[in-house]
DNA sequence: TTGAAAGCGCTAACAT
DNA sequence: ATGTTAGCGCTTTCAA
């Protein structure tokens, strides 16, 4: 077990001051002989010296790291958004710290506390809590924060990146419609967040726009998983209620759908079509694969990390409510069609 | 923006000294009077005060955080991983801090430099780097270290948990064999990498347990990947390559083998067996649902987290070095057989 | 029960 | 080019 050095060990061996220690460890090209500068890293790495990020931070005021706040790591749906903002943080020497939330507001207000005593120099908050969120107190501790794909309560946020869910939605339930669907299932995960919120307005504007009324015994909310649509499929079928077309709120909702509509013997998407919503990759790798409307979450997370940083280094403003626009992307559970004009 | 306060400010304004307040944060029962508890607790509150975890790790040597160190959190393998110890980190007042190596030594280096500069208490590495690994250099700087899935270098560790691939690549393998397969293709990811060496290791048992020569045109090394598994099969293929089975090193590359399998008309099973190796969720959603060797990895993560602080907080020994056993399960990518004694 | 003072490992003026 | 001196926000003896 040897001694752990500190900078006063470096300079008292190399017979300088700390403050040139200092000096040749913040790399300033200044102020050091070329000698001296060779001495004290050639001390350094004999000693195994590493400088305390911890202490550093303390004087100036920066931790060097951000937190990321998801619901829950493994979701298949996180995957990418942990990796853009890790690719972010790693272009810029900064640590990310990771937590679940379980979007359950009192783990999510506990995480954001967490990050306030750790310093963090911003935090990234992925998550679709609605009410009862913590985040409207949040700017009392002055760190700042963006939101990943959660569009209301932006104003209670520095930046933020999110799809446009209504028009997604919209445009599935639309094509869902033009092929010929008349009964449209809605299936989405936690009532309340703004996603499904959002989702829900798509979902009857184009009934609305298409003349068809709103049946909300098709209408049901769950949650995020593969589970939920299995179930919910199940439900529906056992109460003899008839559809063409199923619009899920997440990938993961539609993948569970088909699995129950393929067991149930209904063939897919001759029988019923069906369209998820996020386009993970996981609805590329499923067979059959989803016809989804996809948003690009690597690049929106990567996105996100490039506002914080921006804000921690006070650069000037920019766009700092970014909505991107999802594509529909037709795969294996609709039917094809010929192009119409 | 208002101001930061610190312990000093929350001293002089409760007409206590640093001292006491410290006590309250460190909720010490030991020492404070009711009232001026009170009195403290109070006025953190009003004034939105959180003490700064960075000051008290500084003097306690402790900062509270664990590294996870994972070659990346896009490949589905790892959400399971990331959860469990991020489970076990939440249930200690742990936070972790992760990051990808891409399974590139350099990577590897600077993150685990960037543990010690950060004062991580312990770090944990799932990878399967090989030789030019900076983990020999590592122990210098006395940062406790466990390793999962990495069967190697265990000795340059604080305590590791691996699952035994050798045993879970020979089930497997056998298990083909007496299903009637002779000629078997063994594709695993990155050559070197401890899982891979071990898998091939238990390949060649299984061969030769059944006198069946090594054909090392069968044989081949990628990546963990989906495309790798589709490549190496249609690889295979134009080559005119004749196999009964397919043994993957791990369940990305069995699905990308499946996929290419019936692309190119091939059925699975019928015609050609498959089995993967790791058990993800991945492998149970997909379908054909994959028969896979599975090792209970969010439980391992779990476990090795648990180890971590366990070392961390000086708790003796116990077993420091653990092994589970895989288990092969059939789902539909091989034959039905009926049981034999 | 409470306080004073030193110290943790560093940075940041300000001198020299 | 280098050193001195204060801190930064906390914990921790040791006294009172």
């Amino acid at each position: 077990m040897q001694k752990k050095y500190s900078i006063a060990d470096i300079a008292q061996i190399c017979g300088v001051s700390k403050a040139t220690v200092s000096r040749v460890i913040n790399d300033k090209n200044e102020g050091v002989s070329k000698e001296t500068r060779r001495r004290i890293l050639k001390t350094m790495k004999d000693l195994n010296y590493r400088p305390s990020t911890l202490a550093r931070s303390i004087t100036t005021a920066r931790s060097g790291m951000v937190g990321l706040i998801i619901p829950d790591a493994s979701n298949l749906f996180y995957p990418a958004i942990i990796r853009g903002v890790g690719d972010c943080l790693d272009e810029n020497n900064y640590s990310m710290c990771l937590c679940n939330s379980d979007s359950d507001p009192k783990k999510e207000k506990t995480h954001l506390l967490s990050m306030v005593d750790h310093r963090m120099d911003g935090v990234i908050l992925c998550s679709g809590i609605s009410n009862d969120s913590f985040l409207a107190q949040f700017s009392k501790y002055n760190v700042p924060i963006v939101l990943i794909g959660r569009t209301f309560d932006l104003y209670l946020s520095d930046g933020s990146v999110t799809g446009d869910n209504v028009k997604g939605a919209l445009q599935a339930v639309q094509y869902l419609i033009q092929s010929g669907d008349r009964r449209i299932v809605y299936l989405d995960g936690t009532e309340g967040v703004s996603g499904a919120i959002q989702r829900y307005e798509g979902y009857r504007q184009a009934l609305d726009g298409a003349g068809i009324p709103l049946d909300e015994k098709l209408v049901g909310f769950g949650s995020f998983s593969i589970e939920y649509g299995f179930q919910a499929i199940n439900g529906l079928l056992s109460r003899g209620e008839k559809f063409d077309a199923v619009f899920a709120g997440s990938d993961l909702i539609a993948i569970g759908v088909v699995k129950a509509l393929q067991r149930a013997g209904k063939k897919v998407p001759q029988e019923v079509e069906v369209i998820g919503f996020d386009g993970i990759e996981l609805s590329e790798i499923f067979e059959p694969q989803l016809s989804t409307v996809v948003k690009p979450h690597y690049d929106m997370a990567r996105e996100a990390a490039r506002m914080l940083m921006a804000i921690i280094n006070g650069q000037e403003g920019g766009l700092r409510h970014i909505t991107v626009a999802p594509t529909l992307t037709l795969r294996s559970t609709t039917r094809p069609r010929s192009n119409k004009k």
